[in-house]
DNA sequence: GTTCCCACCCAAAGCGCTTTGGATGCGTCA
DNA sequence: TGACGCATCCAAAGCGCTTTGGGTGGGAAC
């Protein structure tokens, strides 16, 4: 059944129904009743495709998901992001349209979004320091929203970031704290911004006690579970190994925890890890004493958030740039504790 | 710019260009060599709303994701299903509508779905025992492939589903051949089609050696790391625990590692484990010999399948419904070995 | 030289909705 | 009583594409 039928079978023009139907003044508080229960009735509802070709708009989100020839996947924390934006769209009535792409395509892909006038605006995931992406998206005046931020990048654009930088710097000044000195940082693709982030966090911390990252301890990876596995392999073979290690997300931190007891080591008393808690639903790090000591912030939270913005961005114009920093809060679990040195010293105090 | 602009520019009627662009043959070489280069040049995509209204066809495919309140999370199995199912898509030139919906408003937005005209087809995730989505979606008339199958439901219909029941009746065998005979089982959701039927096949490897499952040691949840956690520390609480266990995802057996580890105990020695692997890009079982011994199909393998079957349905029109059994691979790795009486012998022998 | 056919192109009618720009009729007010 | 305003409705014009149903002209067939 289609707008021209219903209005037939009411006696009405198309005209008023249609408004009746949006909510438009123009039309009795009684007819519009009549219509009302005549659409549920015959269980109407207007097409969307012809309802967008006259508005003018997609009622469409995109997120694009490129992918690599080396990592061909999607990361789980995407799974956990969608959950938090996409109830957002669906409250508002828009559709969350989702594009698996190759990398090399990606542009064409967001260009081809635009002209074909496909979605009213989308959200850029996995920002690189000073991702050309944001320039395109200004250029082809699509609304967006950055999950995350772009170093180096001037103008002004809409974001939604996490303190990645203090979160860093506050996890590793607790392990500075707990008599640590050779840290290691399990980081994720050295290009993404996150990951520079975090690391200068780290290199802060260890800066204000006169202290240098060591080259041997930074290792930059998608964040695997058997990245964490393979480097602390590594990282236990060096001829001095790290008394503690920050790992970026849970993920390779299972991997850790993985490598740390085939070697015969205990957490927290042989080897500390602090972690990136995205707060994924499948992984929590909870329990009355978390597991892991970890910098929380959800991930679903920040989905939710960012899909206000765009949403907020595409109906209400663009205006001003808009910007939301979350703090992480740090947890301390069972996963750290004094490093060697100063833990024998408490024991023989 | 739009047709009328171009076919302006071109000197040509809309009709013309339209068909140049789209192949059709009423239009010569010459004349269409011609409209692709203006097109390229002034960066000319036919607007996608237009189109579908035009066409008919919503050039895009449904996920839906239900959210209950207790379970509010997106399975990272999803996340790796969709990069199958969604490079496919994007080959064919369709979009992926993804829509975060709560249970209890999942009927009704699939109803909404199919009279909107919002998609020309959905998947079905997570299928349940006599799941009611399978008539509905058929009364709907709206082409649908499941992922995983439906007992209990006779009508025919398409799916794309893995051998659940022979692959963990297979791997039950190898743990009884091993000598263990309490043997646990760390099940999915109990209404879960495929549980039901990893169970079944489960029953019936024990039921050919004249044994019965313990209902102590059957469980069924959501597959979280947590999950796996307690129910192992549970299971080692028992008066007797169980000398194995099988493990419907991997991630629910990197919180049964946890718990074995925290109670001291070695796995393949002290007590054996068997996944089911579903080929997890950031969890990946592999290694020289792999971490898990593992019944395994690639979830990914599946979405592209999946993506293949649901898109002829559409353009080649429903015909019979079509149905692959995927078969997964038992694959010996680190995680198993001879149950304890069984290793006593041996030492003995 | 006709006739016919075919290759090539075009005008116009949708697709199903929204929205502009009136109409119509009734109550109100001077 | 007549003018005016307001509430209520409608006809028709898009939105930008595809597709139906012709047209036109030039070469082949007779």
């Amino acid at each position: 059944m289609n707008l021209k039928e219903l209005s037939d079978h009411l006696g009405l023009s198309p005209t008023t129904v249609s408004r009746a139907l949006n909510g438009y003044p123009e039309v009795s508080e009684r007819t519009r009743k009549r219509v009302e229960e005549a659409a549920k009735q015959h269980n109407y509802s207007p097409n969307a495709r012809a309802k967008r070709l006259a508005t003018g708009r997609a009622m469409s989100i995109g997120h694009l998901l490129p992918m690599s020839k080396e990592h061909e996947m999607v990361n789980p924390v995407f799974a956990d992001f969608i959950t938090g934006a996409g109830k957002r769209y669906a409250e508002e009535g828009y559709d969350l349209l989702l594009s698996v792409v190759r990398d090399e395509d990606e542009e064409e892909t967001y260009r081809d979004l635009a002209t074909r006038g496909a979605v009213d605006g989308v959200v850029i995931h996995g920002p690189k320091v000073n991702d050309p992406r944001i320039a395109l998206l200004t250029e082809l005046g699509l609304p967006f929203v950055v999950h995350g931020r772009s170093s180096e990048v001037n103008a002004g654009y809409n974001w939604v970031d996490v303190n990645n930088r203090r979160a860093f710097e506050r996890a590793t000044a607790l392990l500075l704290d707990l008599g640590h000195r050779r840290i290691a940082l399990l980081n994720g693709l050295a290009d993404m911004d996150f990951a520079a982030r975090r690391f200068a966090g780290f290199r802060e911390a260890l800066a204000a006690r006169d202290l240098a990252p060591e080259a041997d301890l930074i290792s930059h990876a998608e964040m695997t579970e058997t990245y964490g596995y393979q480097r602390m392999q590594e990282l236990l073979a060096l001829p001095a190994p790290p008394t503690a290690v920050i790992v970026s997300s849970i993920i390779p931190a299972l991997g850790v925890r993985r490598a740390l007891v085939d070697a015969g080591l205990k957490l927290a008393e042989d080897i500390s890890v602090v972690i990136h808690d995205d707060d994924l639903s499948y992984f929590r790090n909870d329990g009355d004493v978390p597991t892991y000591t970890a910098t929380r912030s959800s991930v679903r939270e920040a989905g939710r958030i960012t899909a206000e913005m765009l949403l907020s961005a595409i109906t209400r114009g663009a205006g001003a740039p808009q910007n939301i920093l979350l703090e992480a809060e740090l947890m301390v679990g069972q996963s750290t504790g004094p490093a060697p040195a100063v833990r024998r010293l408490l024991n023989e105090g």
